[in-house]
DNA sequence: TGCAAATGTGAGGACTGCTCATATTTTCTA
DNA sequence: TAGAAAATATGAGCAGTCCTCACATTTGCA
């Protein structure tokens, strides 16, 4: 990745030159990342080249910086989608809890929907694997990892007032930590045995800190 | 990271140009190591240029290629010795093993071992992180950690032979994998809160697998 | 229809990793 | 020690990269 001596990037969000009007780019745009993503799972996102990008896309080098300001913008728009799947992921599994019997089994939910959210988008892996080389986008997953494990945490003790608040955000954070090590494991370790190892995951997490539920 | 159009790598090992007299070379390359492990921790592998390490080290860019083949041969050298230390580690932690209770004990050394190993190198989280990013080095990454899972479930099962052989070795790949995640932890969190992480992992291994040995 | 504004274009600029013809130093032999 | 041969050092420059910008084309609207 190359830094643009060109343009000193004085403002936080990096701006395009021109902005495309709202409805007709967001087809546009789609299409555009719909070729990143088979771009980036056949070599990674390093090896995808913005002129590879532009002729898969049928359009011009120019017109692709038009909907991106920079190559790394495509690999963060498509991190943020992995992102915000994950929040909804978690959202919508601990949403409907109310006892802690519910709770433990929104846990296995979890890393199920998690793991096989990954198996079914071949690109994540690549996605992740970026992210983890990024300092920026590492300090956002941590962010966004933190804001789950709130949401987890207020979800716990919803349910079971009487526990120590400490002791669930303890618990809760490192439960996230957790589940992105199952996405770790989806990156490197293929289906039958990263399928036990979820399972062995999941039955620990249970075992560790909702036995009380059994 | 770009993929050099002059020379197809035929041969799997990237070969030097010449190859320097073994005594002399030898300081020379640690010389350039240490300079690269200052420049990837101020600003990550990506954006070291050879041409600022080859100033660092007071040689030309022409010189620098003679001890390594490539950009990314360095950061591979550098991984590999992450790698080598890991496996000394844990090694070393197994090697003296006769009980269970000192299995039970060498877990917890392992975890922080590992984890200050860590936080004693600062350049390893780039390191790390580079090798995330890297479909080789992953690759790599992932046979080491099931050598040293191998090695694990050969001391388990020196120690607690009656234990069922396919069991151990599940839970073998499983506590590697869990030790890596703390690496993950110490490459993402910072001092006082990961320490309290590491300690709950330490706790939920022994309680998953050893419980048996308090 | 005519004419702004929006959008598309691709040659070229700045920077990179890396090479190779050449210069310098070291080592070896007489 | 002289002088050749081998080993090592050098940096201009090559090919490849991301990204820009002056210009061409299309679109929306009176």
């Amino acid at each position: 990745m190359k830094s643009n001596p060109a343009t000193r990037p004085t403002e936080e969000e990096p701006t395009l030159r021109r902005k495309p009007s709202q409805k007709r780019s967001r087809a546009r745009v789609e299409h555009i990342l719909s070729c990143a993503i088979r771009l980036i799972e056949r070599r990674g996102s390093d090896a995808m080249r913005m002129s590879e990008l532009a002729e898969m896309a049928g359009i011009s080098i120019g017109s692709l910086y038009q909907y991106f300001p920079e190559k790394a913008a495509i690999v963060r728009t498509l991190a943020e989608r992995y992102n915000a799947a994950s929040r909804n992921c978690i959202a919508s599994e601990f949403a409907k809890v109310t006892t802690l019997a519910e709770l433990r089994s929104a846990f296995s939910a979890l890393f199920d929907t998690y793991y096989d959210m990954f198996l079914a988008e071949p690109v994540m892996r690549d996605i992740w694997s970026a992210m983890q080389a990024d300092r920026t986008l590492r300090k956002i997953e941590l962010v966004e990892s933190r804001a789950n494990g709130k949401l987890l945490a207020d979800t716990w003790a919803r349910v079971a007032p009487e526990t120590p608040r400490e002791r669930i955000e303890n618990a809760a954070f490192l439960i996230m930590h957790l589940g992105e090590c199952t996405m770790r494991l989806a990156v490197s370790v293929d289906r039958p045995e990263g399928d036990r190892i979820v399972k062995a995951y999941e039955h620990m997490i249970l075992r560790e800190f909702v036995a009380d539920a059994t």
